[in-house]
DNA sequence: AACAAGACCTGCATGC
DNA sequence: TGCATGCAGGTCTTGT
């Protein structure tokens, strides 16, 4: 599910549900996600006060009170389930701590909200840090600049694809490249750049980067607001976030027409997938060079 | 050193 | 219906 704009919308839900509030109960129901949880988890973040919940390339950053920061990726299947409290007038039976056999970490708030972290596959993980060494934490140092950080320009873009022999897809969905991209946008920023997956990165430079750079940004913000849009539905119930609303141009879209071609994909092959380091990239052969 | 492929884990859609 | 296969939004590790 989650890549930078997924995380993004992410960060938002927690941010309303869990600003200012204090963590009264923190439950941790297996000793490792991805990786072993550290010691003590639920108690050093129990009875902290949320200061600050917010984002550096696909991880979620929860700055508590005393210094104590939680840092948490979703992997490929991880979710934040938010549950609104028992409304004012007496609290209701209490509900079951979870509702899934994939909820692995449960938060709970002074105003009775809950937040799940729900991974089936649990290829997402958690750690525990202090505000001082955030900066240092080996999951963050070597990460590329945000995308969405007026910084982020075609020539800072090129000079992180320069001299690189590997594919612009590859160099993309590396995380110390650019910070935030997975395999959907990746294919998505291509296409809107009209640059082809299987090009090698170190041909992309001045106004192709120019390109690259401004289509990255723009697919990434266009995703938030839709995701944004969303915002209410993810927090209500299901815990879904509305992220198939999202309309992609070419991602999982194989033999279908290309949004920019007038050609009959019966005739052209449409969309075309191909495997790159054993995932999928979609692309259009007449509108990607 | 850079790069590609494999590993991690579960669920779901598909096809026989 | 049951079972095997392949695929899925990420990242770390291994092997060339």
């Amino acid at each position: 599910m989650p890549e930078l704009p997924e995380v993004e919308t992410v960060c938002r839900g927690l941010a309303t549900a869990l600003v200012g509030r204090s963590l009264v109960r923190v439950v941790q129901r297996r000793p490792d996600l991805r990786f072993p949880l550290p010691e003590g988890f639920a108690d050093r973040l129990t009875g902290r006060r949320v200061l600050a919940v917010r984002r550096r390339a696909k991880y979620i950053l929860v700055s508590c009170q005393d210094e104590t920061v939680l840092l948490a990726h979703l992997g490929m299947s991880g979710r934040m389930v938010i549950a609104p409290g028992a409304p004012a007038g007496g609290p209701g039976p209490e509900p079951a701590l979870a509702e899934h056999p994939h909820d692995h970490i449960v938060f709970e708030t002074c105003a009775g909200d809950r937040v799940t972290f729900r991974d089936a596959r649990r290829f997402g993980f958690m750690d525990l840090t202090t505000t001082a060494a955030l900066a240092a934490h080996p999951r963050l140092v070597g990460l590329g600049p945000e995308p969405l950080d007026p910084a982020f320009t075609g020539p800072v873009l090129a000079a992180r694809l320069a001299g690189r022999g590997t594919s612009l897809k590859a160099a993309l969905m590396d995380q110390g490249t650019v910070a935030g991209l997975g395999n959907i946008y990746v294919s998505e920023s291509l296409f809107r750049a009209g640059l082809s997956p299987a090009r090698a990165s170190r041909t992309v430079t001045g106004r192709r980067a120019a390109r690259l750079a401004a289509a990255i940004r723009a697919v990434l913000t266009e995703a938030i607001a839709a995701g944004g849009s969303s915002l209410r539905d993810y927090v209500q119930a299901s815990g879904e976030l509305g992220y198939f609303q999202h309309r992609f141009a070419v991602y999982g879209r194989a033999g279908q027409a290309c949004p920019g071609c007038d050609c009959d994909p019966a005739v052209s092959g449409g969309i075309v997938r191909l495997v790159q380091g054993n995932r999928s990239t979609f692309y259009c052969p007449r509108r990607q060079r």
